[in-house]
RNA sequence: GGGCGGGUAGCUCAGUUGGUUAGAGCGCCUCCCUUACAAGGAGGAGGGCAGGGGUUCGAGUCCCUUCCCGCCCA
C-alpha cells in the first residue's frame, strides 16, 4: 500500500535495519531465490576479513564494490551468489590472544597448547559477530548461510588435501634454508611478509686479515678491505669473495682469511656476484645471515655458521659475544676490532632495512628448517591463465606486476612457528622419517606400513601460513575438495574483488592453487581497488588520529552516504581520499531522492493506477525530454558497469537524477499537475523514478529500497527493489527533437534568470516577455506555463512576435531566439548594449573558429561525418545568433 | 637500479575507443525560508589541464622528455 505520509527528511537509522532483516528473512540474498534460480551465475567469494579484526574503510570499499556488482547482476536476472566468511589470520589473532593473556599474567607457554587454542577459538567466536554484523550495517548482500571460516572443518580438510596432494607431486619439501625470521613473534614469515624500508645507517670498513701475513703490510698484502651495513654477522662468515677480475684481489683467491677476533679460517673465493663498485670491491660472505650470501654459499659448498637465537640474540657461535642482542654485540664488536686496529673507517649510508609487515620490527635473515613450496610449475599456469586472457585483472596495468612477481617467484615459505592455524599434516616416525597424510590415523597406517609394525608419530609443530588456506578460498568454500552440488554450479567464480596490496599474498595464490587443483580458473576478472586514505592522501592511523571510522561514518550519514562516497570517489586500481564533506554531500543526494519522491507521492491522488512505461502517445514535450534522458542514462550507467567504471556510472545517474528529474522536470511538471490533465505527468513521474531508484539500488540501496517500496507498482511487480528488473532503454523513448526542444528552453529560462539577477529584479516580481523564435516558437508557446514558471514571467504578459520597436528593456539571444523583457527605466542602456557586445565578442570568436576547422578541408575529409556535421549546424547556430545580436546592438542605438 | 601511479578551479577529485565553450562536491560572492527538499533553490566568480617538444584536421586524453609527489619490485 503506497503511503503518502514520508517524513521530511530520510531517516536511514530506522529504515537501514530494518530493511536488511527483510531482505535476509525473504531470502532474497539467496541464489535460490533469484527470478530465474536456474540462471546463469554471478558469483563473487569475499575477502574473507580477519575474524578478530575490527571494520576499517578497506572492508567499506570492499563491500561496496562487490556489494554493487552482486545486486547488479542479480537485478540483471543472474543467480547472483557472494559467499561470506572470514580468515582465522594466524599471527593477528594470536597476537591479540597472547596480549589478553599478559594482561592476566599469563603466557601461551604456561598455558600449553590445548589450553591456548581454546583461548583462540573463544576469541574468535567472540569477535565473529561483530564483524559479521558491520559488514551487514554496510549492505552486504551475502548468503549468510553458505558462510565459512578458513579454520572450520571443512576448509581444514580442504587444507590437507591440498598439502597432501602437493606432496605427493613433489612440490612440498622441507628444507633448511635462510628464512625471514621474526625475533618478537618468534616465527619464520614469508617473503611478502617483509618491507623495506629506507633508513639511514653505518657503512663500516675494516680490514679483514689474511693469514700468514701481519696487517701492516697494507691492502692486498695484509689484509683485504671490506665493508658491511652488519657487522655482528662477521662472526658467522665463512668466506670472503673477491670479483674473479678485480686487479686489486686476484691474487688473494685460494688464500686463507681470518675471522676478526675468532681467528677462524676461510677461503677467499671469487664469485661475479661481487660488484666491484661497491664498498671495497670484497665481500665478506655470511650464508647463516644473508639471502644472498646463502646463494653463494651454496655455489661454493661453504659452512653455514648460524651465530643468533630465535630471539636474536646471539649463540655460542659468537665466541665472548655470546648471549648479546644483536644489536649490542654489533657495538661491542667493532669497539674491539677498532681496539685491534681492524677498522678503516665509518661512513653514513642509506639501506633498505627489512622490517615485519606485522609490528615493524628489524627481520633476521636465517637458516631453519621449515616447509617450502615450490611454486614455479603453478606460477607456470598462473602466467598463462593470465596471458592468454583466461583471466583479466582490472586495472590492466597490473598484469605486468603480476607477471613480473610469478617470472622470477621463489619457493614460498609455508611453516609458521605458531599455535594458532592449520597443523601442519606431517607426522614423524622414531628416525625423523615424515609421513604426511589427511589424519593421524592414516599417517599411523602409512608407518606401519612403512616399519612392519606401529610406531609412535609426533606431528610437526608448526601451522600453515595462514595465507595457505586463503588460497583455497574459492573453491575450498564451495565444498571443494568434494564434488559438492554448489562446487558444480557456482565454480568458477566470476570476479575476485580486492586491494592491490594483496596480489600476491593473495590473488596470485589463488590463481596457481585454483589452476592446480580445480583444473580451472577460479575466476575470470580481478578487480583491484586501492587504499583508502584521509582526505589530504595520508594514510590512516591510530597514532595519527586521522581514522574514519565507517561505523561513525554509517551512525552519523547512514551507509548509503557511505557506499556512495567510495563508490563514486575511487577508480580501480588507485587510491582514494576520503573526506567527511563528500560523506556529507551524498547523505544530501540520499535525502534530495527522498524528498523527489515525497514530491511525486504527494502528487498522487487517492485511487491513483500507475500503468507502467508510459504511453508515448499522452506524452508532451518535457515527458519526452526526460524520458529521452533516461534513456541515455540508463544506457550509459549499464554500459559504464559492464567495464567496471562503477564511478562514473554512479555520478551520471546522479547527475541525472538531481540535475535533470529534480531541477528539471520535477519543477515543469508542476503546472501541468495543477492542469486539467494531470495523468501522463504522473505516470511519467512514477515511470522515471521508479527506473533511477533501480539504477540507484547497487549504490545505495536502502534508500532505494524504502522509497521504491512506497511507489505504485503495476500488476505482478517483485516485492522488493533488490529482486526487481535493471532498467532498459526503450526505443520508444527515443526523442531527439522533443529533447533539444526542452533543451533550449532551460537555456531561454537561464538567459532570463540570469538577466532578472542581473538587473536586481526582485524574485517575486513576474515579469513580461516578449519572444522572436523561428525554430522553437511552438515548443516555447506550448510550454508557456512551465517557462513562466521558471523564469517567473507573467504567464499573460507572454507574447510571441518581434520585438517592440523604441521600448527599453534587456534583448536576450540563445541561439536565434530573442527574448525581450521590457524592463523599462531597470535597464541601462550602456550596461545593455556591453552585454550584447561581450556576447556578440565571444559568439564571433567561436564563429571564427568553427568556420577555420570547417574551411581546412584535412578537417572535412578526414574527421568522422558526424562531427563535420556536427560543426556545421553550430555554426549555423552561431550564426543565427550573430545576426540576433546585431539587430538588438542596432536597435538599442 | 627497474617498473608503476599521480601532478586538472582555493581544497578533494572525475574526465577509457582523441572531437563543440574541460566537469562535480566542498569552499567563496549575490539573492531567495517560492507548500518535495535550507541536508534546499536561483545566479555568479574562479582553471585551460606540472614544464618543454612531437604526432594529428583536432590532444587534459597518444608519443618523447624534464621536474615534483607517492607506491611496488630488486
Amino acid at each position: 500500500m503506497p503511503e503518502f505520509t514520508l517524513p521530511k527528511t530520510y531517516d536511514f537509522r530506522d529504515a537501514e535495519q530494518r530493511l536488511y532483516r527483510w531482505w535476509e528473512e525473504n531470502g532474497w540474498f539467496k541464489p535460490e531465490n533469484a527470478r530465474n534460480p536456474d540462471g546463469k551465475p554471478f558469483v563473487i567469494s569475499i575477502p574473507p576479513p580477519n575474524v578478530t579484526g575490527v571494520l576499517h574503510q578497506g572492508h567499506a570499499l570492499f563491500v561496496a564494490l562487490e556489494d554493487l556488482m552482486i545486486r547488479y547482476h542479480r537485478m540483471k536476472g543472474r543467480a547472483a551468489l557472494w559467499v561470506p566468511g572470514t580468515d582465522h589470520a594466524g599471527i593477528a589473532t594470536q597476537l591479540q590472544v597472547e596480549k589478553k593473556l599478559l594482561a592476566e599474567g599469563k603466557s601461551r607457554e604456561e598455558i600449553g597448547r590445548e589450553a591456548f587454542l581454546k583461548e583462540c577459538w573463544d576469541w574468535t567466536h567472540k569477535h565473529h559477530d561483530r564483524i559479521i554484523s558491520q559488514l551487514k550495517r554496510l549492505g552486504a548482500s551475502c548468503d549468510w548461510d553458505r558462510e565459512r571460516f578458513t579454520l572450520d572443518e571443512g576448509l581444514s580438510r580442504a587444507v590437507r588435501e591440498a598439502f597432501v596432494r602437493l606432496y605427493r607431486m613433489g612440490l612440498i619439501y622441507r628444507d633448511e634454508y635462510i628464512v625471514n625470521w621474526s625475533p618478537g613473534l618468534q616465527t619464520a614469515v614469508s617473503d611478502v611478509e617483509v618491507e623495506y624500508t629506507e633508513e639511514q645507517g653505518t657503512l663500516y670498513y675494516f680490514k679483514y686479515p689474511i693469514a700468514g701475513h701481519d696487517i701492516s703490510e697494507g691492502p692486498g698484502q695484509g689484509y683485504i678491505p671490506v665493508a658491511t651495513t652488519r657487522p655482528e654477522t662477521i662472526l658467522g662468515d665463512t668466506a670472503v669473495a673477491v670479483h674473479p677480475d678485480d686487479e686489486r684481489y686476484r691474487h688473494l683467491i685460494g688464500k686463507t682469511a681470518l675471522v676478526p677476533i675468532l681467528n677462524r679460517p676461510i677461503p677467499i673465493i671469487h664469485d661475479t656476484y661481487v660488484d666491484m663498485e661497491f664498498g671495497t670491491g670484497a665481500l665478506k660472505i655470511t650464508p647463516g645471515h644473508d639471502p644472498n650470501d646463502f646463494e653463494i654459499g651454496r655455489r661454493h659448498g661453504l659452512q653455514v655458521i648460524n651465530i643468533m637465537n630465535k630471539d636474536a640474540t646471539l649463540n655460542e657461535n659468537a665466541g665472548p659475544y655470546a648471549g648479546l642482542d644483536r644489536f649490542e654485540a654489533r657495538k661491542r664488536l667493532w669497539e674491539d676490532m677498532k681496539q685491534a686496529g681492524l677498522v678503516i673507517k665509518e661512513e653514513p649510508y642509506t639501506m633498505q632495512v627489512p622490517r615485519s609487515q606485522r609490528g615493524g620490527e628489524i627481520i633476521e635473515p636465517l637458516v631453519s628448517k621449515q616447509w617450502f613450496v615450490n611454486v614455479k610449475p603453478m606460477a607456470e599456469m598462473g602466467l598463462a591463465a593470465v596471458r592468454t586472457g583466461r583471466i583479466q585483472i582490472i586495472p590492466k596495468r597490473f598484469e605486468k606486476i603480476y607477471f613480473n612477481w610469478l617470472e622470477n617467484i621463489r619457493p614460498w615459505c609455508i611453516s609458521r612457528q605458531l599455535w594458532w592455524g592449520h597443523r601442519i599434516p606431517v607426522w614423524y616416525g622414531p628416525d625423523g622419517r615424515e609421513f604426511v597424510a589427511h589424519s593421524e590415523e592414516e599417517a599411523r597406517a602409512l608407518a606401519e606400513e612403512h616399519y612392519g609394525h606401529p610406531v609412535d608419530l609426533e606431528q610437526d609443530p608448526d601451522v600453515l601460513d595462514t595465507w595457505f588456506s586463503s588460497g583455497l578460498w574459492p573453491f575450498s568454500t564451495l565444498g571443494w575438495p568434494d564434488d559438492t552440488p554448489d562446487l558444480r554450479r557456482f565454480y568458477p567464480t566470476d570476479v575476485l574483488e580486492t586491494g592491490y596490496d594483496i596480489l600476491f599474498f593473495w590473488v596470485a595464490r589463488m590463481i596457481m592453487q585454483g589452476l592446480l587443483y580445480t583444473n580451472d580458473i577460479p575466476f575470470h576478472t580481478v578487480y583491484l581497488h586501492g587504499l583508502v586514505r584521509d582526505e589530504h592522501g595520508r594514510k590512516m592511523s591510530k597514532t595519527y588520529g586521522n581514522v574514519v571510522d565507517p561505523i561513525e561514518v554509517m551512525d552519523d550519514y547512514g551507509a548509503d552516504a557511505l557506499r556512495f562516497t567510495l563508490l563514486t570517489g575511487s577508480t580501480p586500481g588507485n587510491d582514494m581520499n576520503l573526506s567527511i564533506d563528500r560523506i556529507r554531500a551524498n547523505r544530501n543526494f540520499a535525502n534530495k531522492i527522498w524528498n523527489a519522491t515525497r514530491f511525486v507521492l504527494g502528487n498522487l491522488p487517492e485511487g491513483f493506477t500507475y500503468r507502467g512505461a508510459p504511453d508515448p502517445a499522452i506524452l508532451q514535450t518535457p515527458d519526452k525530454w526526460v524520458l529521452h534522458r533516461l534513456n541515455e542514462t540508463i544506457a550509459n550507467a549499464t554500459r559504464l558497469i559492464d567495464a567496471y567504471q562503477f564511478g562514473e556510472a554512479g555520478r551520471q545517474i546522479y547527475d541525472f537524477l538531481w540535475g535533470d528529474f529534480a531541477d528539471w522536470y520535477i519543477e515543469a511538471a508542476k503546472p501541468r499537475l495543477r492542469g486539467d490533465d494531470p495523468d501522463p505527468v504522473r505516470q511519467t513521474l512514477v515511470y522515471v523514478l521508479d527506473q533511477t531508484l533501480r539504477l540507484l539500488h547497487p549504490y545505495i540501496p536502502f534508500v532505494t529500497e524504502e522509497l521504491w517500496q512506497h511507489l505504485p507498482h503495476v500488476e505482478g511487480e517483485q516485492p522488493a527493489l533488490i529482486i526487481a528488473e535493471w532498467p532498459e532503454p526503450r526505443p520508444e523513448f527515443h526523442f531527439p527533437n522533443q529533447a533539444d526542444a526542452f533543451e533550449h528552453l532551460r537555456e531561454v529560462v537561464r538567459a532570463i534568470r540570469n538577466a532578472r539577477s542581473e538587473y536586481n529584479v526582485e524574485p517575486a516580481r513576474k515579469i513580461a516577455a516578449v519572444i522572436d523564435a523561428p525554430t522553437y516558437g511552438e515548443s516555447l508557446a506550448a510550454m508557456r506555463d512551465i517557462l513562466a514558471l521558471l523564469a517567473r514571467l507573467d504567464p499573460n504578459q507572454i507574447t510571441f512576435g518581434p520585438a517592440p520597436e523604441g521600448e527599453k528593456g534587456a534583448a536576450l539571444v540563445v541561439a536565434d531566439t530573442t527574448v525581450f523583457l521590457p524592463l523599462g527605466g531597470m535597464v541601462d542602456i550602456e550596461a545593455e548594449l556591453a552585454r550584447l557586445r561581450k556576447q556578440l565578442a565571444e559568439t564571433e570568436k567561436r564563429i571564427a573558429s568553427t568556420q577555420a576547422r570547417l574551411n581546412n578541408p584535412n578537417f572535412v575529409q578526414k574527421a568522422p561525418e558526424k562531427v563535420v556535421a556536427q560543426a556545421r549546424q553550430t555554426l549555423a547556430e552561431l550564426r543565427a545568433q550573430k545576426t540576433r545580436l546585431e539587430e538588438q546592438i542596432q536597435a538599442l542605438r
